[in-house]
DNA sequence: CGTTCGATTTCGTGATGCGAAACAATAAAG
DNA sequence: CTTTATTGTTTCGCATCACGAAATCGAACG
């Protein structure tokens, strides 16, 4: 387990039950919320309530709904550190000049977590990822990380996650994963071939703080029918290896600030 | 005032003054958060804990910092509303065609809320104010959106915040700010002239759905001194209003979805 | 080794968060 | 218009538990 509380406290983990429903649901009326959580309605009401005085949540008719305050915490946690505010632009520029989805993400609680992703011109409608988890196996930027980082966080996602399979592509032996890692970390490049989701492919590169102890990744994924051949493993390849080194050295350059 | 709830749970209180003590500090540790929150060490303590159990909060050495779940949760905040998904688009357009900084805002528990803001080539470091708060009465977003909005939302700003005097210019009179918002109704324009910061101009247009209230605003903001004359008043004016058109087109397009 | 500073834990108690159920409000149905 | 159903809101009593003072632990420093 990531971490035990000694003495939790109650309330406040029925509090952010709540909010993990509220994120689910997208907003809902206090019965909703009871069922998904199954908190008795009078409690509901309660936390919500005290939620919505403090202005961390807004009620529309009988809905209620997560808050912005909610964005700006959202962005003081995504600016602690260097490589939001570093590795957005170059995401950009990566983006602009293939023209697929870049992808920036870290680690956090022994998971991958998108920091940032492009907007992409066709789906507009919830197409922000950022903020969400996703394995450290079976991803490009996962497998990124983890070669550049110490055993303790491959094994505290093994621990609490596992190796999860989800298409026949998976590495789910950790022997067979720690010797992908070491090409990843001869190259500074790791792919995944529809490891995570049939039909998708991704490379990614670790940017690294002055240690060569990865900060997290930069990635660009998409369909599987045109990541082939020279332009998946020469052109892309590059593109995203030469951003990640843009945003390793910057960093490392602005050293001591943090 | 707002909202007052009839049994606000105390706890509640404390985890959410935690939180406001992690935004403003951007991270510390326990003795900080109590010293500036005025909570027992220990009650802080048992908060915190509880929070990173959870996965709110991450703890680097002896600092604890808001995690990356908020995040999410902000994402799914701003996301509620067509508003982020449609306006994006347009406002990183007139980012592109004016090289000059855009806002998209909307209005949240009687306050201006920024829901994006361009990335700006020179201020990296810290340029996001996604989620920050803003007035009503010394906005050019925030006077687009008061001409557009019943009174009530006038009142309920006034109300709580009042009509702050922050340079010489701001309008600090109720009578004279309604005078304004008529031309701005005409107009569909709203200036920000030097009334909130010395040497800030912006020019705001309105967000409308089919009825003709405001959902949010777009504008863009610059130095005084170059934001004068014909370029100011046609140029930045034209592009900014044309936007938020498409804006509220598109939205009231795609209506019923919402 | 001792000192200092802060994190963590212990612990007793008064406050309070909790759930069942009553009540109100609203909408749908007949 | 009345009835019925559904859900939000409030009440209330009690076992629980969040709180704070102080003790303990642990690390960094000289």
């Amino acid at each position: 387990m990531t971490h035990k509380a000694k003495n939790p406290i109650n309330s406040d983990l029925t509090l952010l039950e709540i909010l993990n429903g509220l994120e689910e649901l997208g907003g809902g009326r206090i019965q909703d919320i009871a069922d998904e959580t199954g908190i008795t309605k009078s409690t509901v009401h309660n936390h919500l309530s005290t939620l919505r005085q403090q202005g961390f949540i807004v009620k529309d008719g009988d809905r209620y709904y997560l808050g912005l305050r909610f964005l700006r915490l959202g962005e003081v946690a995504r600016n602690r550190g260097p490589l939001f505010s570093f590795g957005r632009p170059e995401a950009d520029k990566v983006a602009n000049e293939t023209g697929e989805l870049t992808n920036l993400s870290t680690v956090e609680h022994g998971r991958g977590v998108y920091l940032y992703r492009t907007q992409s011109e066709h789906e507009v409608r919830f197409s922000t990822a950022a903020g969400e988890y996703h394995d450290l196996h079976c991803s490009a930027t996962g497998k990124a990380i983890l070669a550049f980082s110490p055993d303790s966080v491959l094994d505290e996602f093994e621990d609490v996650h596992g190796l999860t399979r989800y298409t026949q592509n998976t590495i789910t032996d950790r022997a067979e994963l720690e010797e992908s890692l070491e090409t990843v970390r001869e190259r500074q490049l790791a792919l995944d071939l529809e490891e995570y989701e049939k039909g998708l492919r991704c490379v990614a590169s670790p940017i690294l703080d002055k240690d060569d102890r990865a900060l997290g990744a930069i990635s660009v994924s998409g369909p599987a029918m045109k990541f082939t051949g020279e332009y998946y493993r020469e052109t892309l390849a590059e593109a995203v290896k030469s951003a990640a080194n843009v945003i390793s050295l910057n960093i490392t350059r602005t050293e001591g600030t943090y």
